[in-house]
DNA sequence: ATACTTCCTGCAACCGGTTGCCGTGAGGAG
DNA sequence: CTCCTCACGGCAACCGGTTGCAGGAAGTAT
């Protein structure tokens, strides 16, 4: 019932080839019958079938993108950026969610290795191992974790850490507490890293679940703790101590001055509005994609390419007192 | 260099279409021959190539999904679901966002519509015109919107306006507003006549942006017109109203009370814990993903599936000052 | 022993495009 | 006028699978 690429030759008295030429090779076809064969195919509706045209050039002009929780108010962003992006070089893009399961994830790129000309792993669970291995199928470019020898987009936390350090730092503050997420993951450990050489007084705290309840959980440590300053591992987390400092009368930032990490839209309605880090997501996602785009015809690049990030100051940070 | 079943058919002594049908038809082969075929292909890890076997049957098992803004907090959740249902039945998903743009969005439809066996469309801004004309490419499934003749999953906005609206009047609110949304949107219309013929002393302000900013606006209108109970026309807009009111003096929930629509994260995180109008979002791509797969093999099916929506009391409203 | 099934497998066409190769005819050079 | 070049477009094979058809082998009924 879809009109194919024989019924324009037949509308328009051509071979199938001139068709297929008329539109992927135009120079090869004279400018009359190339706008003959244009003006039937429009007539008749006729739109080439990319999976079909897949088959013989190897190209299917499709993106995969594996995130593990679409649902995290992280990923969108990046998400939204990488697709529109993609879309500008007539590519589209699968979504996958893994729900934060090492298992699925392969299963997922298994699946898709064969209809997308290259992958992007966003914050993967798989172990390097398995990663290296399904190489081998389908490229991948990777955002959020290095593995060696791969594509990679990073944003720099460590570097945002440094700023939030030197922010709280230079309001007076001269105890500071990094209450971190859960153990191993790539961003805590480069936190970590930065904050033990911004030169404060630092203590770390956790691992907690990187959510709301974490942070709220982490309050009575941060108070044990006895410091002015706080970086937290996201904005949920960062979100969730404000509140839990509350309940216990600690009051966000004439006593204790938070920052988070993300810059997600929640923080920016939370009262106080939250200091943050706010990571180039949609950036990342366009980088990822060009990067992807680059792989596809030269298959040994390997950039590393590192993003800043910035410091959104608002009104959970302020003054130490003296 | 990706291994064919051409390979595997060479390697275990066997014609391709035995190959072939060792996958997709087990019972047309011999448990021997299949399970010798089978252990060969795993051996050379053969994985079948969906986009060409799409070819012959028709179906690409492949889905898209068409929203206007993925970093829409309303979306991620119901793109999640449909995702992860689709998964389970063996379909991928291909994501795209439209930015609010017709145009962009009639040719994502275009490009999309022989790679899929189906598309849902989230809340299209297109014309029913356009998309009774593209329905001829594709089989759509929409969602928050009513478009006649096609398979629809609407969320009741309607039906949770009216809880909204008895949960005012029970706390003793006599006085209610709508503060609306962008002229003419499906869903706003039904929340005005909800408020309308629910049988309190309704006024209604707007049109207004859907967001934060729509809300802070709206602040004005609402003190001006002396209700004590409100129904915004989502989350943002609710929580925009309540910094508004709160800039000029009028406290959320002592002196009037607010509820949203959508039961976004942000909405839990704000201060006072926002009541609001809950979206059955997940379970709505969960029942879209199924009149997809019922719309592939039987085109003329046109239900209409309405999902309830439900109140979440939290603390932005309370009892009407006596 | 013959005829009829049933089960399994091979053959070859086909899905919708792409592309290397070759033939044709027009135009230019000599 | 002849020869060469080259732009153009047809032919047919191919990409990686699927599937209707037919045929051979084995089993069963007569």
């Amino acid at each position: 019932m879809p009109v194919t690429i024989r019924d324009v030759a037949r509308a328009s008295g051509v071979h199938v080839s001139t068709v297929s030429r008329a539109f992927s090779a135009p120079h090869l076809v004279n400018p009359d019958t190339r706008s003959r064969v244009l003006a039937v195919a429009e007539g008749l509706g006729y739109r080439p079938n990319r999976a079909a045209r897949a088959l013989t050039t190897g190209r299917t002009h499709n993106f995969g993108i594996i995130v593990a929780d679409i649902a995290n108010p992280f990923f969108p962003p990046l998400i939204k950026a990488a697709q529109a992006h993609a879309r500008s070089r007539d590519y589209n893009v699968f979504v996958a969610d893994t729900d934060e399961d090492p298992q699925v994830e392969e299963e997922v790129i298994q699946t898709l290795s064969k209809q997308v000309d290259g992958v992007l792993l966003c914050s993967p669970r798989l172990t390097n191992k398995a990663i290296e291995r399904l190489r081998e199928e389908v490229p991948f470019v990777v955002v959020n974790r290095r593995i060696r020898g791969m594509p990679t987009v990073l944003m720099d936390v460590g570097q945002g850490a440094s700023l939030a350090v030197r922010h709280l730092t230079e309001l007076g503050h001269r105890r500071i507490a990094l209450v971190s997420g859960p153990a191993g993951s790539w961003t805590s450990k480069a936190m970590h890293e930065a904050v033990a050489t911004a030169g404060a007084d630092a203590v770390f705290l956790g691992p907690n679940a990187p959510t709301e309840q974490g942070g709220i959980t982490a309050a009575a440590d941060v108070i044990a703790s006895r410091v002015t300053g706080v970086l937290a591992y996201n904005d949920l987390v960062a979100i969730g101590l404000i509140e839990g400092l509350s309940e216990r009368g600690v009051r966000v930032p004439e006593d204790v001055s938070v920052i988070g990490v993300d810059d997600i839209v929640a923080g920016r309605l939370n009262r106080p509005k939250l200091t943050t880090v706010s990571m180039p997501a949609a950036a990342a996602g366009r980088v990822a994609v060009d990067m992807l785009l680059q792989a596809v015809d030269d298959v040994a690049a390997a950039t590393v390419t590192t993003l800043e990030t910035s410091l959104v100051v608002r009104e959970s940070t302020g003054r130490a007192r003296t």
